[in-house]
RNA sequence: GGUCGGGUGGCCGAGCGGUUAGGCAGUGGUCUGCAAAACCAUCUACAGCGGUUCAAAUCCGCUCCCGACCUCCA
């Protein structure tokens, strides 16, 4: 096998070998969510993603350092709030404290990112917990002269940064464009350009969120924290940033900005962004009302929803897409997907339970092993693509479910087919993440003998010709979501998704 | 307006110079007490118009649509 990683690398809008800068350790960056609500499916994609990176970079052996950041601190919003922090406006809303919001969010974004079976990261900080390195940061930039002081807040003097560094590098921005493009904000008079952006903000006397600083009773700037956390725990420069294709401008070409203007350092070797989905052709944002909430996915209560969906189905379908395309959401793919899905466990849990006469190891299947095997491997060393991996498992399963039929000639021996499911398991749970934990495993074995025991009933229902009588049991356990299937040797039976 | 990225068969989606992508749906079979599942076979493509090339969905030009960023956002 010949093939190595490659990622698409924003910066310089090309796929690149990946080579970490100290091997066999990567750090690993994500720009996490802000906790003031419920995460809807874009969070899902990008968490997905990254926890892929994650999950393949292991799996070739890497000792990875995935630190994904919660911002807790809120920042500005425009027109009527303006100068309001989030966090706290939420909280006089519903009478709660800020940190007590942070944590309800917080609490529940986990538990949806760990429905969809994604790893968490090595490194969660909150933005809140860092409040001294990020004053100790903006104190480096007005040291270094990229940063100025204004009526108590601090603020990124983007000319000057300008003036020496390329600012606009990561974005493809040209900073006259920039310039002329800017609209008139409140609040600018504070800033001697409008380009320029808030490293510390003075809190206004309602804002309840506020922190003492050498400049004013405030809160940190928008993308101070990611600088901040980011050279903290895995140091100035750092092999992989990734987030949302949205956050590219004008967030990471900050970070980009404050990190070398305090550190001297280009922070990021390998840029990753992540594109949106789309609903009817247009991005899901908070700002348009077109989001739908996980867990309004995992229950079907929204009425864009026919029904409800297995967060693993939410997986599957978010991976039959490269990440770098924008994805559309709709009903008919989700449930497709849903099927596709169901498709390759079934396969899995079969080939687990196969018996058939094996046949002596033979060249023809050991072919096939090595096609699929180079396959699944140059599919996600070429820039992740996890929909081309798929498809390859989509071959093996074929290849497993016919092995039943008399007709197929290409019979493994056992250790042959041994490998098969290993590399299937390989790719299917390990780095796609789409194994579905099995729960309670004494629950399990109690259900696996109540089965036998129903299925053998049936069976002796059918060799009376008691066709009513086995009809009930399917149909019954159908209604209760399990699925009988007859077989050549007997039945089986599947706990419906 | 500036800067990017798209338009693939009924639906979703890979591919980005020569090979069946794949899934779901449809059609015809095999199997089955019936069904489900599975397997086999099969049908719909590359927005339009030019150009380059032995060869273009894939490269170039123009046209028409659509989206993203520039503002909190994955």
């Amino acid at each position: 096998m010949s093939s190595k990683l490659h990622f698409y690398n924003t910066i310089s809008r090309k796929k690149e070998e990946f080579i970490p800068a100290n091997p066999p350790f990567v750090g690993m960056y994500v720009c996490g969510p802000t906790v003031y609500g419920d995460a809807h499916l874009g969070h899902a994609r990008s968490a997905i993603t990254f926890d892929i990176v994650f999950r393949y970079l292991k799996h070739l052996g890497y000792k990875v350092r995935y630190v994904r950041n919660i911002t807790d601190v809120g920042h500005l919003e425009n027109d009527a709030d303006y100068g309001e922090d989030k966090i706290a406006k939420k909280a006089r809303l519903e009478q709660l404290e800020p940190m007590e919001v942070v944590q309800y969010y917080k609490d529940r974004y986990h538990r949806e990112m760990d429905a969809l079976n994604n790893n968490r990261p090595s490194i969660e900080p909150q933005a809140s917990g860092h409040i001294i390195e990020q004053i100790a940061m903006t104190e480096k930039l007005l040291e270094n002269g990229f940063a100025y002081v204004s009526e108590g807040s601090v603020y990124f003097d983007v000319e000057k940064y300008a003036a020496s560094h390329h600012y606009g590098k990561l974005s493809g921005r040209k900073i006259e464009d920039l310039q002329s493009n800017s609209r008139d904000l409140d609040g600018q008079s504070e800033k001697r350009s409008p380009l320029d952006f808030a490293l510390w903000k003075k809190a206004s006397p309602e804002h309840i969120m506020r922190w003492p600083s050498p400049w004013s009773d405030g809160f940190p700037g928008w993308h101070i924290e990611c600088s901040v956390m980011s050279s903290k725990y895995l140091g100035n420069s750092f092999d992989i940033h990734g987030g949302g294709l949205d956050l590219l401008f004008p967030h990471h070409e900050c970070e980009i900005a404050q990190s070398v203007g305090a550190n001297g350092e280009e922070p990021v070797r390998y840029w990753l962004h992540n594109n949106m989905i789309t609903l009817n052709g247009q991005k899901m944002a908070k700002s348009l009302g077109n989001t739908i909430m996980l867990h309004e996915f995992f229950s079907g209560d929204n009425e864009l929803l026919d029904q409800s969906y297995d967060p693993l189905t939410i997986r599957f379908f978010i991976l039959q897409a490269h990440y770098r395309s924008t994805l559309d959401f709709g009903n008919e793919p989700l449930q497709a997907a849903q099927k596709g899905y169901s498709k390759l466990k079934t396969a899995l849990a079969s080939a687990r339970s196969l018996s058939i006469e094996w046949k002596p190891e033979s060249d023809e299947v050991t072919a096939l092993i090595n096609k699929w095997s180079d396959e699944c491997a140059a599919a996600m060393n070429d820039d992740m693509n996890t929909a081309l991996t798929i498809a390859t498992l989509f071959d093996m399963a074929s290849y497993i479910n016919g092995l039943k039929n008399v007709q197929e000639k290409r019979i493994p021996s056992k250790a042959q087919f041994e490998e098969i499911i290993n590399i299937f398991a390989a790719y299917f749970e390990d780095v796609l993440g789409l194994g579905s934990e099995s729960t309670g495993s004494q629950n399990v074995e109690v259900l696996d003998d109540v089965m036998d025991v129903l299925l053998e009933l049936r069976t002796t229902a059918k060799e009376n010709k008691d066709y009513g009588t086995a009809d009930a049991i399917r149909d019954k356990l159908k209604a209760i979501g399990v699925t009988i299937m007859d077989g050549k040797d007997g039945a089986d039976w599947q706990v419906d998704a």
